[in-house]
DNA sequence: ATTATCTATAGATCTATAGATAATGC
DNA sequence: ATTATCTATAGATCTATAGATAATGC
């Protein structure tokens, strides 16, 4: 491959960053969660963005080359938490699984900001085009593919029914877990997410549940 | 009240408006839907919606007085069709309800635009100070209210058992569909979104039948 | 020497207003 | 006469690049 280009194209060649510089990009990151979770990706401004970090925009470009490798790095950043988070242990049953996925939505209520740039993101990405489009679409798959996988192993030993269709579960548990953080977005007094979240999820291992025998 | 403002500010003093310009107008509307969709409010612009419809930018604010309006006019009738799609005829039990409620979501997998968009709006939305925040709040609240009104007059009857939470069910409703249509709009392969809903509400619906006597 | 930051700027946008011209239909 | 549409434009943006200056830390 003669035209390779550098793989890592920042700090490749250097000698890495400074401790101010790490800092001002922490920085960064948490004010363009603030920002896209406001207005959106199309619609924050670097400007805006650099100007609540204390910096020019210029200097914000400094750090991240364009304002599409800013939202992809805010994102990576937000799933590298989650993926630690949920996926790091293997749980020892689904109905353990379950406790973590709980303790994560109520980690999010004190987290809006996360929660709403989630939830417009995800909608803006809904069109091939959006600069987030590839990452949601392959996102949604991923954690999909993680919940399936425990679903079955919980039907192999016996803790769920085998009947279930663990790939519609899957799916319809991603969909309630959205579609409350998306009220909740709206209208923060009307509900109790993460007590509505897990009845739901109770409720529903009820019904997986395999009879005792 | 001396300096009211008119309430009904165009077309309120002329003759109305000729039938070339209420074609127009539908144009604009069905193009705006469109764009809301692909790029939400902000980064939609007018500009790009005029040329759609084959018209100027000021061509375009002729008919709606600025981006504003326009998006509260797409929204009014967006909900306009499904208040009467659901609300108009009082069903007979929750469970006809349920029928003309996966009707919508079907015919809704047919107008891709319109989902996407609404996905998109209320996201953006979320924020305070978004122009359709305080649509999408009261748009919430009132479905929802309607929601627990169908549910508690088939708890009356005694369709349904009397010691359902209305609230939560109602707001677990709209989750699930909202949740389950930006799965689609990001990946329209990954499910058959009416019949996800339908085996989702046919299950809970049993769920909360009454015991037959 | 390298990284961090600033200033200046090019080149595209955007929304909304003002005023002119063309089409419609009483 | 009224509505529909166009052109022109003011005044704000926006992103990204280029090059200068300041701070950091080997």
């Amino acid at each position: 491959m003669p035209e390779k280009k550098e793989p890592t194209p920042r700090r490749s060649a250097g000698r890495g960053s400074y401790a101010v510089g790490d800092a001002r990009r922490r920085k960064i990151l948490d004010t363009a969660v603030d920002h896209f979770g406001r207005w959106g990706f199309h619609a924050s401004s670097l400007a805006r963005i650099a100007n609540d970090c204390g910096i020019t925009q210029g200097g914000l470009l400094h750090h991240f080359r364009s304002k599409e490798d800013l939202l992809l790095s805010v994102l990576g950043q937000s799933e590298q938490h989650d993926v630690e988070r949920l996926f790091s242990v293997e749980p020892e049953s689904y109905a353990a699984y379950l406790e973590t996925l709980v303790a994560l939505i109520e980690e999010n209520t004190r987290r809006p900001g996360i929660v709403r740039m989630y939830n417009v993101l995800v909608g803006e990405s809904g069109n091939i085009g959006h600069p987030a489009h590839q990452y949601f679409k392959e996102r949604y798959a991923r954690v999909l593919r993680h919940t399936v996988e425990l679903l079955e192993g919980a039907v192999r030993r016996g803790e769920l029914r085998a009947d279930i269709d663990c790939r519609a579960v899957g799916q319809e548990h991603l969909a309630v877990m959205d579609g409350l953080q998306i009220q909740w977005a709206l209208d923060p007094e009307s509900m109790d997410v993460p007590a509505r979240v897990r009845s739901f999820l109770e409720r529903r291992y009820a019904e997986m549940a395999a009879p005792r025998g």
